[in-house]
DNA sequence: TGTGAAAAATGGGGCGC
DNA sequence: GCGCCCCATTTTTCACA
């Protein structure tokens, strides 16, 4: 089931069709079947049964409008490193999840057990952010500050 | 320039519309004006106006389909923190925009200089890619792996 | 799976208010 | 800035190969 093309003839390149269409989504959401068909050289229903699959399979989760957050007014982005204090039969990431300030939560290796990337609109808010954190989830914090964003949501593929 | 809203009955509480439409937008990216419009209360062309408005004025930056990293092929994520070696001059995050396993650049505070969010096949592959880091931009690497992600991209509003 | 065509819904623009 | 009408495009579904 990992494969679904053609038995790739030699020396041509077998480009899959699904990668394609995985790969012009990532970069445009909204890219109309019409387009996607002439990029990929299908029908418009082939294409569209494709991408209806791809949905189903759960290779594309969803599809997001992506916002600009300085414009939003959350100009400071900064990754929360945390260590659990004391017991450690809490669940940081379920106590912490309300607070909206935190965009991802991943269970890391290493000195610490999570890292959190949190924006905010000051480093007033971020201090009390940290607060929150510390409160809420029993937990010690280390905060890097971002200073610029290079680049961030490159597709993957 | 804040504001663009009506001048907000006491009691009643001033949703701004804009924020709907934005919050509407990063959970569904290709929510319909007939569902965006129905959802704030405005006829069909005046919230298409407004979005136009949201995408000129740069708020909204694009429309990306999410994928899902692991059936992409890309279970193990990592972050790496780079440390320049000797000559300052050098441009890291453009000297490595041509990985494409790179899915986040940060300029950050701290003991490291920059942050990178990547995404690999495997351990054998992340220390491909620490290799070719260090190789390309002449920095040291100090890399946290993912365990699991509880939750990521989640809307900033 | 892919193709093609037909019905239904949506997008996009202009005008009056 | 909002609401409504009109038309091109797109989405969605169907039978057929």
């Amino acid at each position: 089931m990992s494969s679904s093309n053609s038995p790739a003839e030699p020396g041509a390149v077998p480009v899959d069709v699904d990668r394609l269409l995985l790969a012009a989504l990532a970069r445009d959401g909204r890219a109309s079947y019409t387009e996607l068909a002439e990029k990929v050289g299908l029908s418009v229903s082939a294409v569209h049964q494709r991408v209806r699959r791809l949905e189903q399979r759960g290779l594309i989760t969803g599809y997001r409008a992506v916002l600009d957050p300085k414009l939003l007014g959350l100009p400071l982005t900064a990754f929360v490193s945390i260590t659990p204090i004391g017991a450690q039969n809490e669940d940081p990431p379920a106590l912490l999840s309300h607070l909206s300030a935190i965009e991802e939560c991943h269970s890391v290796a290493g000195q610490e057990s999570y890292i959190l990337k949190v924006r905010v609109a000051s480093p007033d808010a971020l201090e009390l952010l940290l607060r929150e954190i510390r409160a809420c989830a029993n937990v010690s914090t280390r905060t890097t500050v971002v200073l610029s964003t290079l680049y961030e949501d490159r597709p993957p593929i």
